[in-house]
DNA sequence: CTCATGCCCTGCTGGC
DNA sequence: TGCCAGCAGGGCATGA
């Protein structure tokens, strides 16, 4: 659920109340939420003390905090850094050490200030922290994760020539976080929509104009969705105050089966999508004639 | 390298 | 009322 905008909400909630702080003490209260953590829960507890959060870094979905020594203040590019992934219900909440835990509570950071904790809440456990020696600057477990829209080493003209040699939907490759991140479901459908481009179009067939195009709509909905503080369905996705953003109700396309297109009042049309969901205007959005391989060729709508 | 598939996980919803 | 299937879905391992 967190894409793009909603973990930028979250790492400037970090930026505002956990850099510059001083870890106390971890606990690990799931060993899943640390998996990627090779070392281990009791590990992850042990690095992780006595450090303080220098900066709050985000590339795609991903966000880091490097950290450096209480003893040697400010950071430096060599630094380490721990990662965290939301994956689908991961939370990064702010709460009174005295408060007791919520559900779904799978990591607990403590400061030496005595102010509130960091509690990574995630009820699916699709989300989990690890820490990245040598990671201040990119974490190596995301090195394959190319850079996102609204990063400065978005290399646009270099993305879309990668794109236009994928035979894939052009959705399947918006969705590819190694050739551009930071990119959901949600905003896959919503920039297609706005593109007027229909996701089982083959990614190889669009002019590099219409490709142009899906980028500059991808730019805007994110722009957009982050104005608006993120999307939100639920009490799942928030900030670190707990609270949700107000996208959802500017979504044109997505979840919105059978609700009229907000361009031309036809109603919107959900298919099945590689075991997901796509939505679309069937009007401003044409269906391409010849469809791509595999899972999309035996799509189908419902 | 590209592409497809299955798995991880919990809570909610809808059908019977 | 209870049970179960289906759905939500990002990322990674694996195999072709």
């Amino acid at each position: 659920m967190p894409e793009l905008p909603e973990v930028e909400i979250v790492r400037r909630g970090l930026e505002r109340y956990v850099v510059g702080r001083t870890i106390a003490s971890v606990r690990v209260l799931h060993p899943r939420a640390v998996r990627r953590h090779l070392a281990g829960p009791a590990d992850f507890e042990a690095v992780t003390g006595g450090l303080t959060v220098t900066a709050a870094r985000r590339r795609g979905k991903y966000l880091w905090l490097p950290v450096t020594p209480a003893s040697r203040p400010g950071g430096t590019d060599q630094d380490d850094a721990i990662l965290a992934h939301l994956g689908m219900s991961g939370q990064l909440l702010l709460a009174d050490p005295g408060r007791p835990l919520t559900a779904h509570v799978r990591i607990v950071f403590a400061f030496t200030d005595g102010g509130p904790e960091l509690r990574f809440t995630d009820q699916r456990t699709f989300g989990h922290l690890a820490y990245q020696p040598g990671g201040a600057v990119l974490p190596p477990l995301i090195a394959h994760i190319a850079p996102d829209p609204l990063e400065p080493a978005f290399d646009e003209p270099m993305v879309i020539s990668r794109l236009l040699t994928r035979r894939v939907a052009v959705k399947t490759a918006l969705l590819d976080q190694s050739l551009v991140s930071g990119i959901g479901n949600i905003y896959a459908d919503e920039a297609l929509w706005r593109a007027r481009v229909h996701w089982a179009q083959p990614a190889a067939r669009l002019s590099r104009s219409r490709a142009a195009g899906i980028f500059g709509a991808v730019r805007d909905v994110l722009r957009d969705a982050l104005a608006a503080g993120g999307t939100s369905f639920d009490s799942l996705y928030v900030n670190v105050n707990g609270e949700s953003g107000y996208f959802g109700r500017s979504l044109a396309a997505y979840g919105r089966a059978g609700q009229p297109c907000p361009r031309c009042g036809a109603p919107v049309v959900r298919d099945r999508f590689s075991n997901r969901s796509a939505y679309t205007c069937p009007r401003c959005q044409r269906r391409p004639r010849i469809r791509t391989t595999g899972a999309d060729l035996r799509s189908h709508s419902t």
